[in-house]
DNA sequence: TACGTTGTCTGACTACAGTCAGAGAATATA
DNA sequence: TATATTCTCTGACTGTAGTCAGACAACGTA
């Protein structure tokens, strides 16, 4: 696992949210590490144990992520992020015991097919059953008052703990993650504008203008899965432009365009920019606020986007701050 | 583990709480699942791999568990569940290490004592502050309000899940447990009263009284230790008492006295006992409302106990419920 | 057509988790 | 004092997780 680099990569961004780690309430450290024990460990080996039941854990989780329209040995190598020797053998395993049936690709016949066999389909079916079946026997003895209370919780510690593995990087802007990405930020823009939107018609940001040392892009990524990028684009007389603000709809809230902004700011002050500016649409709120949140203010159009309703700009403070943290950090 | 007799076990208590369990919200079902997906599985792991690096799990967990002061090596083989055999071999390893020295006790040949040597302490210090590291890591990228949201969240987690994991067993009321059960709750009275309490000058409840067929003792335990317990004397004429109603303070609304409760009023109702009665202290006002909520109402003194200042009753529905229930459920 | 790449499979490993049967010493009990 | 019990240790297992190097066929590309 890349913890380890996830952490140092977390660490050298100056979000301005980490400044006081280590000044950090003492008593949020005692209640997650508290939860982890309890929940992580405990919970969690009870979970394996009851849900697996004389199954090995890996069987099992091949069996659910097979699906029931079958999957490639290589999607589920990844996913499951298992050595390819191993996953043949454990493969082999569960058509041994009938339980898949493993063929190649019509398309290509370098990769193989896995799907489940009728008593495969049976096997993952109790599997979801006895999934349930905690579930049930979790809520089982709780009142409604507190079953409610519990599931809201629940809810509310996996998007947190989702949002803290969210994790930034400077990535080349025509990868296929870089487009879908760009994609979906003009899907929603499309949806969003009161006429629609069509790209042509908008101020561009080609590929080119978005690496160094003409700009960078900035994409945000939960378990590997790009979830929300950003770009900025390097100007002449020490002024950038944000460009492509877009987080996953379901992730918004958690802070995730705040640490994208604050990510480009600092890629735009190290490539040694003043000022900061971008152009927004009325309809964007929350984007709105992010801007003024972050000290952006509002100034008279600086360009003739034809989408755009509001321009903001925010001066970079060029103090040593962003020096002496990297310093410290790195 | 004991899941699966727990569950049965659970099932059989007609605790009226657990009757729409098959009705229950689907989307509650699916939260809980998501958690244990997300949360148990995925987090898990990863904490796993994070905090023992290269270090056996058992290896971690042992030296963790033999704490500062040493421990004995059948109390570690208890607590952590572990073979005896197995236990003496990892042992063994980690003596190899240099990290812990094994030696016998001086008032018993048989038993060893387990102490963790000086580099045993900075290894079992580096796991410790590995366990801080990954908890700042977590809150980090967190928001000040977010953080607090979090913790709060996992708090609320936990205590509802450990409210999952208790459960109730007729017991015996000489046993150390049972003893242990009926000081805490001595002590408490003692402290909460306006003039004390002294055991002797109340009602009796003799440990013969409380055992079939003159009566019962329930004791609630977590995770094997007993926090809560709450007895019923049968009395003549279909009418039965209840006393000893106690639930540690730390475990105190997530309705484990209603379950002893309505566990006592089941064995009640099994022994033919029409009515159901109790007197207490006006200082114990989450006791009342527990009464008065579970459909308790107040009666005149029919007894002269000193410390008490209210008298309640309740008449135990003598319908097909608990027939049916019982005869549905095991 | 030659060559590098991709995806899979095989063999040969290591290490940890966990179980079972039985030996042996120290202690408790009849 | 004889016998049972408690606690630990040893040996001999099984099974799962996980790694590494290399073989090989199918495919894409120069």
């Amino acid at each position: 696992m890349r913890v380890p680099n996830k952490r140092t990569g977390s660490r050298r961004l100056p979000w301005g949210i980490s400044d006081d780690s280590s000044e950090m309430d003492a008593e949020a450290v005692l209640q997650v590490r508290s939860f982890n024990r309890t929940v992580a460990e405990r919970i969690g080996a009870v979970n394996d144990r009851f849900l697996h039941q004389h199954r090995p854990m890996n069987e099992a989780r091949l069996i659910w992520e097979i699906g029931l329209e079958g999957e490639e040995l290589r999607t589920l190598r990844v996913r499951l992020g298992l050595d390819s020797g191993y996953l043949t053998r454990v493969m082999g395993s569960l058509a041994k015991q009938g339980l898949v049936r493993v063929r190649s690709a019509r398309q290509d016949g370098r990769v193989r097919i896995a799907h489940l066999t009728k008593s495969g389909l049976r096997v993952r079916a109790e599997l979801d059953r006895r999934s349930d079946e905690l579930a049930l026997h979790i809520l089982d003895v709780l009142t409604e008052k507190q079953r409610e209370q519990l599931t809201s919780a629940m809810g509310q510690v996996e998007r947190l703990l989702e949002a803290s593995m969210i994790y930034l990087a400077t990535e080349d802007p025509t990868s296929t993650d870089a487009i879908w990405c760009f994609e979906q930020y003009f899907a929603e823009l499309k949806s969003r504008f009161e006429d629609g939107f069509d790209p042509s018609r908008s101020i561009s940001a080609e590929a080119q203008e978005l690496v160094p040392p003409r700009g960078a892009l900035v994409i945000a990524r939960l378990r590997g899965q790009p979830v929300g990028c950003g770009a900025v684009k390097f100007g002449k007389k020490h002024v950038a432009e944000l460009k492509r603000m877009w987080v996953c709809p379901t992730l918004r809230g958690l802070g995730v365009g705040r640490r994208v902004m604050n990510e480009l700011e600092r890629l735009a002050s190290e490539a040694n920019v003043h000022l900061v500016r971008l152009e927004t649409n009325r309809t964007l709120k929350e984007a709105i606020r992010l801007y003024r949140g972050a000290g952006y203010v509002e100034v008279k159009a600086f360009n003739a986007e034809p989408y755009a309703h509001y321009w903001f700009e925010k001066k970079l403070e060029r103090s040593s701050r962003f020096l002496k943290k990297n310093g410290r950090d790195s």
